[in-house]
DNA sequence: TATTATACATGATGATCATCATGTTTAAAA
DNA sequence: TTTTAAACATGATGATCATCATGTATAATA
């Protein structure tokens, strides 16, 4: 039973979306091949036509996820709003990959890995181009210092069983990143 | 072959603490229970014998692992010093069981899940006493904010695969936290 | 000392998986 | 249209695990 070129190039999509939700969810290791091939429509034997391994499924999902999201030209403090929700808590499927993933992409192979990398990369430039202003090196650190606040605040959020201390975490993050630094407002 | 009570305590305490280790090294899957027991001098049958399941053994473990660590009543930014360094990231095993474990706790059973909301109630108690001033409200904000931009520093700097851009990570959190709790005392 | 109960070693067991083998259908190429 | 080969379904296979079963040496207890 051939298929066309077009219904391939959908599968394979299909495979990507389905698996990033699953790993999102789930994490890579207990996540079976089977399952991301059944949620795509799929019976688990043409797996292998696709990819070589599931940890080449693994590094091209990171890859998708990553590299795809649009520009995203918000500044840090609207950018911060959408991300320090308790619905993205919640929606860890179709959340953040980094505050998802990043923990166990530390021990995946050497192109998980990069694809990350490549996306944290593009994150810092994207964040420090939503701050105004003359100097770029306290933009970056900005962005830098903003983004590990995010992405913790939302992995501490996820671990709390306290739905109010959850709440209070990203609250309380956001105001952190908000906060007015320098001369002028911060006095002795 | 049947052993002491001191024997029996000792042999506990060597599991859980080997558990420790490798489950911050390598996540609570990768990490068999034959794999513990062996690393704890042991082999896999004894096992049931200190702990009804796999399961158990991980709440345990973080229970240890959080509950343990001493007041620590050094400030913020001594904290962060020590906390936000290429050495921590290297040493993920002898590390901070939050940044290496907190989202897959986010998968594990609710006395797990307990055992790290109870070490974030405290981590966010000690770190808030570090900060002097009457203002106790924005005492707690940089305790919450902070902690969640160390722990997203060591995550974001373990799961990249460039040194330079890893340690970049880490300096410039550190300097991002130090501005912000800097500005705690003043303020308006 | 004699008895008992237990810690733990060795060795199953059954489930789960990643990956492979093979056959069938049918899109593409000839 | 005929031929070819790709896509994928079904059904192994072998490895890895959590957990259980059983035997034995010996600490504890009587």
């Amino acid at each position: 039973m051939r298929v066309s070129r077009e219904q391939v190039a959908e599968n394979r999509g299909r495979i990507l979306k389905e698996a990033g939700r699953l790993f999102r969810e789930r994490g890579f290791e207990a996540v079976t091949v089977a399952e991301v091939m059944k949620a795509a429509g799929l019976t688990h034997g043409g797996f292998y036509g696709y990819f070589q391994s599931k940890d080449e499924l693994i590094a091209d999902t990171l890859a998708e996820l990553v590299v795809a999201p649009a520009p995203e030209p918000a500044s840090i403090e609207r950018y911060a709003d959408r991300y320090l929700t308790l619905d993205h808590v919640a929606d860890c499927a179709g959340g953040c990959p980094v505050a998802a993933l990043a923990t166990e992409t530390g021990r995946q192979t050497p192109q998980a890995r990069a694809a990350m990398t490549e996306g944290l990369r593009r994150q810092i430039e994207r964040l420090g181009q939503g701050i105004a202003g003359e100097d770029r090196d306290a933009a970056r650190q900005a962005a830098i210092g903003s983004w590990a606040a995010m992405v913790g605040a939302v992995v501490l959020a996820r671990m709390c069983d306290d739905q109010a201390l959850s709440s209070e975490v990203l609250e309380q993050t956001r105001a952190f990143i908000g906060r007015r630094v320098g001369t002028v407002h911060g006095a002795t």
